[in-house]
RNA sequence: GGCCCCAUCGUCUAGCGGUUAGGACACAGGCCUUUCAAGCCUGCAGCCGGGGUUCGAAUCCCCGUGGGGUCACCA
């Protein structure tokens, strides 16, 4: 039996971190056992622009490589994947436990049914309802339901106790007497969630349905649902959810806006958000996927991280690339306690990740943020390509996310110098600094060829020979010709500038 | 509150009856060094508590405690 998995997001208008990691288990598992994943878009509540609210989440898998065997973009053999175009399906699929007398039209009216929990909750009992209408004969049930519109209940079977072999949890045991007959179908002929996500599992033929552990509880619904219909389910594995940074909450969809923190928010000022953008767009934050892609994130590192996250491959590998992870990828060592997301670790891995990328794949990804930033143009010149990749270079493993290209390198592309003025006082407006520059200024305007091996011959030639601290001499030119104390190695810096706007430089800082 | 799940350094994890409780991120210190990173070395830090079972428990059982999830004509 080949092995189908799903992933079921509702449009909603951005990509989940917590949503993404139980994608990648599902992706993973099909992949290691050469089956298919399956993208169904649970719309059945939506108002909104499903079409709109989708896009940001097909971007978002793309993005990863977590591409889907079936559903939106590329259909299959089971469609339709979306489960507003399911309508009749879900209908029929309700006629039928009503004929086969699992589920009832239920005549309660609302208010009833909330007086009746009312009065449990006053008794501090929880509410069970059971309709009066679950013993009618099936034919008796069809007829009402013929008549007008009414809600479909399940009838949960009375005093059984029902047993789910998790493969992340192992056997979990409900009461059926302590569960209340769900609403399958609204009146109006819009199924349920736990109702149409069985239909949806059957009709896909998913043979393992992984998903966030707040779906343990509504499992106990769904098995009889497959009961009712005559179907074994498939293998179920609920797997802990993701919290938050340094807690044991749950890493909310709502509320996100929290995560905006004033240090996020530079980090996305730095790539050219402004706060209106920032403030108006409800992906821009740490808890989506959007933003790590906004930031210059290798995806590569960020599924590494995800897959790392509650799962396991042995008691050391930290950096597991994706068709290792596909080759050893197991339910068997998913863990079965929360785990907290640490930006740390991540950031930390996108440096791993980045470190080996290839020089043009890290240009490409450079790229982009320099146009934004106004730095270059596109189409970039031959001259300009060549800067940026000289520029990479020097930055070596300084560069961790693309974006960082515009924080150790961003002054190589524009002519004009921002100083950082504490760093500038620091290291230039000192007693003999500008007399020392002006001198060194003569140096390197002698220096041949102008490349970093002799200009750092030139300048220690220098330091020694005028008994000048090389610190001393290094931070100042520094400051003075990038603006700020951090950045590349300095002869680097100054054999990429070059002589002649080395020198302006110069000027343009003592000229302060 | 009912039901369900969970519990090893701050965080991610290894461990599945006998280990000096291992690794990673973060943090601290050191080396290197023109800055910042990187790299290398060192350090800090953990089995929630209590009972059992056993020669022996982080590991098995029970009870607490704590955390989480879920209790809709949402998904």
């Amino acid at each position: 039996m080949t092995v189908r998995t799903r992933f079921a997001p509702s449009p909603t208008g951005y990509l989940h971190i917590g949503g993404v990691r139980t994608a990648l288990f599902n992706w993973l598992l099909a992949r290691r056992h050469g089956g298919q994943f399956i993208l169904r878009i649970d719309d059945t509540d939506t108002e909104r622009n499903v079409a709109a609210a989708l896009q940001p989440i097909l971007d978002g898998f793309r993005w990863l490589g977590i591409h889907w065997d079936e559903g939106p973009e590329v259909e299959g053999p089971y469609g339709p994947y979306f489960q507003s175009q399911k309508l009749e399906r879900y209908r029929q699929a309700a006629r039928q436990l009503v004929a086969a007398g699992h589920a009832y039209p239920d005549l309660s009216t609302k208010e009833q049914l909330d007086t009746a929990r009312k009065a449990a909750e006053a008794a501090k009992k929880p509410y069970i309802h059971r309709g009066p209408e679950r013993d009618l004969a099936p034919a008796e049930a069809e007829r009402l339901l013929a008549e007008r519109p009414l809600p479909v209940r399940l009838k949960v079977p009375l005093g059984r106790k029902l047993v789910l072999q998790d493969r992340i949890r192992g056997a979990v045991e409900w009461q059926t007497d302590l569960i209340s007959d769900p609403v399958i179908l609204r009146a109006d002929g819009r199924a349920l969630y736990n109702f149409a996500t069985v239909v949806d599992d059957v009709d896909l033929q998913i043979t393992h349905v992984v998903r966030a552990e707040e779906h343990l509880t509504n499992t106990s619904v769904q098995l009889l649902v497959y009961e009712g219909l005559g179907l074994p389910p498939p293998e179920f594995a609920h797997v802990p959810v993701v919290c938050e940074p340094q807690s044991r909450k749950k890493l909310s969809k709502r509320d996100m806006k929290k995560f905006v923190t004033a240090e996020v928010r530079a980090k996305l000022r730095a790539v050219g958000f402004s706060d209106a953008e920032i403030d108006a767009q409800d992906n821009l934050n740490p808890a989506t996927v959007a933003y790590y892609q906004e930031l210059g994130y290798l995806p590569t590192a960020l599924v590494n991280y995800l897959g790392r996250l509650g799962w396991s491959l042995d008691d050391k590998t930290e950096v597991i690339p994706l068709d290792q992870m596909i080759a050893n990828f197991g339910l068997d060592r998913v863990k079965d306690s929360p785990a907290s997301f640490d930006p740390d670790k991540l950031y930390w891995l996108a440096g791993e990740y980045m470190r080996v990328l290839p020089p043009a794949e890290k240009a490409a990804g450079c790229v982009p943020y320099l146009v934004r930033a106004g730095r270059v143009a596109e189409p970039l010149s031959g001259e300009t390509q060549a800067l940026v990749g000289r520029v990479i270079a020097a930055c070596g493993d300084r560069l961790k996310l693309f974006s960082d290209i515009l924080t150790y390198g961003g002054f190589f592309f524009t002519p004009e110098v921002r100083y950082d003025e504490a760093a500038f006082t620091k290291r230039v407006r000192k007693e003999g600094i500008p007399a020392l520059l002006r001198d060194v200024a003569g140096v390197l305007g002698a220096t041949n060829p102008f490349d970093a091996p002799a200009v750092e011959q030139a300048l220690q030639q220098y330091c020694t020979a005028k008994g000048v601290k090389a610190a001393d001499l290094n931070h100042a030119l520094r400051v003075s010709v990038s603006g700020v104390p951090i950045g590349p190695g300095l002869y680097d810096i100054l054999a990429i500038l070059g002589r002649a706007e080395t020198l302006r430089r110069l000027e343009l800082a003592l000229a302060r």
